[in-house]
RNA sequence: GGAGAAGUGGCAGAGUGGUCGAUUGCAACGGUCUUGAAAACCGUCGUACCGCAAGGUACCGGGGGUUCGAAUCCCUCCUUCUCCGCCA
């Protein structure tokens, strides 16, 4: 959520921004400023009105401390009318910050300059590329087949289970989550961030705070009973640790990481892309949060997409770096760069993982502030995350690129991490 | 799930209808003292909104109510603790 004064002061600043998102925000900012000077308006009346009573309370007091009754009884008729007058404005003030409240959050997040503009992924612009290994032959199965080939996964009995989308990992196939879980959750916390375990459910604050809720309501799974929603990713409940909280400046940076299922509803996805692993309502990830003081944000940024760069190398794949244009950015993101790999088999690149800095936008939904230890102020921190990595469609581009006519290949990082395992025969 | 108790500032802990945004202690920060440190002493020490400022307003788990006036009384929800039940 941008905040007020920043609309506010520059309110063609944030127009033109926001352009670069395909979001013309001309009407809603008139709104927003016009619903803003209200809002002072009626506070300052409010205000005045409260003071007023309070003054008169004091002397009601007063007054029947000394005894003077008839003299307290008169002046108690006079703070009727302005109780009545309060309650009036209290309403007013209700309705207007509901109103400019319900303004503010369809407002996406103001791209950061360099974001390229354009209408969808096509527009992205590639920073980086490198090539990792290549498989030799040259009838290469996709992972969906190369899965069902050596028992790795269960599609059908996802299906009978649960749904479409929801796969059994089976025998190696199930310990070779289990590897990728470690091995990044290992490389995570070597890199410094502090290992959580976080529910995997929250609730509707948590929702909100990192910007999935009111905008997204449809991509998660709701359980009505209980009124919580199933994370999408740990980003949720990862970020939401620092909902409501003001951190020391010293407590700068703060780096977090956690492994957790994912679950998203993906309505309206459909062929080639929900085809296999490319895409699940079910998956496992490893996320890495960080809340980072402003003048260093974008420096943190840099060193996550490093690090998830590492992680790609280590494993040997093909990938390239992107940096997402306008159209093709989160509602919440101010500048993001998505990971793809190439996976062998369907002759694809799959995204396996979005870095992104989201500066201010949630860290206002959440209350998130650390103490500016010169200004003594309270200010908004930055927060960013990423995915470091998203499971399936690595799992899909190493089995498609590590394929041989012997069985697959283990990645050597991985070979500890599958008991000495070296080849999926 | 049932019964009882409790939720106050970073922490501890006063406050049960009026000048309480809240005594006090600890922690933290600034200073005096000291070669340096500790101790001692002095000062600062919640958040948000309005205001150039002085200052004003709101907030004592959340929401609602009673009252001229609520941290304090009432209702409700949430959370925590104790006991019982159930259970991985």
């Amino acid at each position: 959520m941008l905040t007020v004064q920043l609309i506010r002061e520059n309110p063609e600043f944030v127009v033109k921004r926001l352009a670069i998102k395909n979001f013309d925000a001309k009407e809603a900012v008139e709104k927003i400023i016009a619903l803003d000077e209200k809002r002072i308006a009626i506070q300052k009346d409010l205000n005045a009105k409260q003071s007023e009573i309070n003054s008169l309370s004091k002397e009601i007091g007063a007054l029947f401390a000394q005894k003077k009754v008839e003299e307290a009884n008169a002046a108690k008729e006079k703070t009727g009318e302005l109780k009545e007058a309060i309650k009036n404005l209290d309403q007013e003030m209700t309705d207007v910050a509901s109103q400019l409240q319900k303004e503010l959050v369809l407002l996406p997040n103001l791209p950061a300059e360099i974001v390229p503009a354009g209408k969808n992924a096509d527009d992205n612009v590639v920073v980086k590329s490198q090539e990792g290994v290549a498989p030799m032959e040259s009838n290469l199965l996709c992972h969906w087949d190369l899965a069902e080939k050596y028992n790795l996964i269960d599609f059908e009995l996802g299906n009978k289970l649960t749904g479409a989308g929801f796969p059994v990992y089976v025998g190696v196939g199930a310990k070779l989550q289990r590897a990728l879980i470690s091995f990044f959750l290992d490389r995570a916390t070597a890199a410094g961030y502090k290992e959580y375990q976080p529910p995997i459910m929250v609730n509707e604050a948590s929702g909100f705070g990192t910007g999935q809720l009111p905008d997204k309501e449809g991509q998660m799974y709701y359980v009505g009973m209980d009124n919580l929603y199933l994370i999408p990713t740990a980003e949720v409940p990862v970020t939401n640790i620092f909902r409501d909280v003001i951190v020391k400046e010293s407590d700068f940076p703060i780096k977090c990481t956690a492994y957790t299922p994912c679950f998203r509803r993906e309505a309206g996805s459909y062929g080639k892309d929900v085809r296999g692993l490319n895409r699940l309502h079910q998956f496992d990830k490893v996320e890495i949060v960080r809340i980072e003081h402003p003048e260093r944000s974008y420096q943190a940024l840099d060193e996550m997409v490093a690090h998830v760069e590492s992680l790609v190398q280590a494993l040997g794949l093909t990938y390239r770096i992107v940096r997402l244009c306008g159209g093709d950015m989160s509602f919440t993101s101010a500048l993001t760069y998505d990971f793809e790999v190439f996976s062998a088999g369907q002759k694809r690149w799959l995204e396996v993982s979005s870095v992104s800095n989201f500066e201010t936008f949630q860290a206002n939904r959440l209350k998130l502030r650390y103490k500016d230890e010169k200004t003594k102020k309270t200010v908004l921190a930055h927060t960013l995350n990423g995915s470091a990595l998203a499971l399936p469609r690595i799992e899909a581009s190493i089995l498609e690129n590590y394929q041989t006519a012997d069985g697959i290949k283990v990645p050597d990082v991985l070979v500890p991490y599958m008991g000495g395992l070296t080849i999926i025969k």
